[in-house]
DNA sequence: ATGAAAGCGCTAACAA
DNA sequence: TTGTTAGCGCTTTCAT
């Protein structure tokens, strides 16, 4: 009545069929050849005792936990909700749990998190890091052999990954801008150093203006964690009256740019053009929807859940190597898609004060021609 | 050069360091005393050979895992994102990791989740199931004798949980609504038999509507899958002209429901009110922003890891018993949000006929009192 | 202070 | 066809 309720183990199926615990693991895992009888017997005592076999049993015997470790750098946002369900679905069909761990856009988490999945002895790894380049979880990864995926960090040589082009992507928004007359453009950045995809957005984007003989955009990186952006945008609308578009290198930010906007008593599309990057359907639903890239998330975790998968497979055929095959970067393709928040510049400055905490006064405009740049 | 690297054991330590196991466990461990000498060969080896203690190997002989399973319906909802990361963060405090399994409102789909995450060994599961008062999940971890804590379901005299009000909750939205001039109401709910967080906001305001007099809430139950409702939306509007106020049994079916009037030239909130459920954080973004009921999520999430870690220190202590304290149900606070969603009812019927593809005419208000009810 | 050895649940090699 | 047993990595008791 009072006693601890262990779990049945293999020994008491065994104990009670009345046959060996090597029966009782033929029998349940459908190996070779037992009776009949004694495959009746099994069952039923297993049934009986409700036993199901113990993972950790079977992962210290055979060295190998069906456990792929995940670190993404944060749940809220639904891009990395959506991929790891994508790896997720693939993963489990293919008889692997998730174990999945946070890194907040934060190096130094990203490495304990990973230590954490390492000491689990998981037998691969599907990694958000904030900077591939320099990563301390990536390089305990790697001195650890196990097989890596990169996801949305574009990989460097050594490195298989599923990702998008950034910077090409970072260039389409750039020629979406330039076709509607945008060439004041600044862009709303997570911080370089938690996150290397902003910073090539940053450098796709650039890159791209310039060579179309446009300024460089204005930078201004901003914290993830923060949800209100309103004073530092109030400060660099400010400075720079004259902009005309704001891309902001992630949907989530985006929204919350416009909601920014809308609180200093700006319009958009009408007073700043205002574009996205990712995708998410939120996105879409907005009065007015968000002009963006679509990436497909869902999609590149499932690919890197796949190159993950393959590498576990060439492991174990190629015996006596710790090879897992060539590392394979996957591309994945982007699109840019339109949206009600982008429209054709404005042609005059805003010159009109506005004020963060009132509403009651949408900025004027002045008729102050804009074509001719510094 | 082409051997399988396989993690250093703690054998390989003690080798190295020209001592027994045992040793190695103890200075690792901080456990009891061990010369200065041999500590210090110890810890070197240990650093050289990058040793990690095997949670495997710790795990089969401990017959703990320190790890939490963890079952939500989606992680596309920002509600069961942030509820994982608040309950994440103080179980890994408390040294325990997160196993996350997702349901997708199928109740099938949740037994087969937890069945993986027992054979597992989880220390505890924290779980949101479709149907508490019928769900083979939980009653497979119940029959486990393991420790349980709902999260976000309601729980019954047996178990433990983390959750609001939901009926009480949606008494406010009526309360809301009735004191704006809304009578003709309509529900747009996830399915009941996905959700009994549903079930209970729709029977919370239908018996808060009847009470103050006002006709019962039209029930539309939507699958938690579709984006688009605009073909539903049409059907409901069509065949009640007369509803000036839609509830959503969440957020995330609210923003889409927006969308989805938008889409049918329907303004929110001129000719129809729009009131959510749950509190997300992009609701405050939106324009016009979402009112709706503003539940504590991560604190749910956090609490639900509290009661768990509570019913773990117990089962250690009370030793010999399966007892693992008395289930407490612990009830976070609700609070009705405003928002732009939500303005006075209209007194006049829609009657103009609308269409789902054209966003040319919006429709015609012709003015037939609607004072009297039936 | 340190080591030897049992045992946690399981699979597979080997014996019968 | 079935059973016996070693061993996966670790902690802990019991000797020494």
């Amino acid at each position: 009545m009072f006693e601890t309720n262990r779990p049945p183990t293999i020994r008491d199926v065994a104990r009670a069929a009345g046959c060996s615990v090597a029966t009782v693991s033929r029998v349940l895992n459908g190996k070779s050849n037992a009776s009949a009888a004694a495959r009746d017997r099994v069952v039923t005592a297993a049934e009986a005792l409700r036993f199901r076999f113990s993972e950790t049993g079977r992962a210290l015997q055979s060295s190998r936990t069906r456990v792929i470790g995940v670190l993404v750098p944060s749940l809220s946002n639904p891009v990395f909700a959506a991929a790891i369900d994508g790896a997720e679905a693939v993963l489990r069909r293919a008889g692997y749990q998730v174990l999945l761990v946070c890194g907040n856009y934060d190096a130094a988490q990203e490495a304990a998190a990973v230590q954490t999945l390492l000491a689990r002895r998981v037998d691969g790894l599907i990694l958000t890091v904030s900077d591939a380049a320099a990563s301390a979880a990536l390089d305990e990864a790697r001195a650890e052999g196990l097989p890596v995926v990169l996801l949305f960090n574009e990989a460097g040589p050594g490195d298989s990954s599923a990702a998008c082009d950034n910077a090409a992507a970072a260039g389409e928004i750039a020629r979406a801008l330039l076709a509607s007359g945008h060439r004041r453009i600044a862009l709303l950045a997570g911080r370089f150093t938690s996150s290397d995809r902003s910073r090539r957005r940053y450098l796709g984007l650039s890159t791209a203006l310039v060579a179309a003989g446009a300024p460089e955009p204005v930078l201004l990186e901003v914290d993830y964690r923060d949800e209100d952006h309103s004073a530092a945008l109030a400060e660099l609308l400010d400075q720079r009256p004259d902009l005309t578009a704001l891309v902001c290198s992630n949907d989530m930010l985006a929204i919350a740019v416009m909601a920014g906007l809308r609180s200093l008593g700006l319009r958009v599309p009408q007073d700043l053009s205002v574009v996205g990057f990712d995708g998410i359907a939120i996105g879409t639903m907005l009065a007015p929807s968000l002009a963006t890239i679509a990436i497909p998330n869902a999609d590149l975790g499932r690919e890197a859940a796949r190159l993950l998968l393959a590498s576990l497979g060439q492991r174990h055929t190629a015996i006596g190597s710790n090879q897992a095959g060539p590392p394979r970067a996957r591309t994945l393709p982007h699109q840019f898609r339109p949206g009600g928040s982008l429209s054709r510049a404005r042609t005059d400055v805003r010159c009109g004060r506005y004020n963060a905490r009132s509403d009651a006064h949408p900025p004027t405009s002045c008729h102050m021609n804009l074509e001719n740049d510094p």
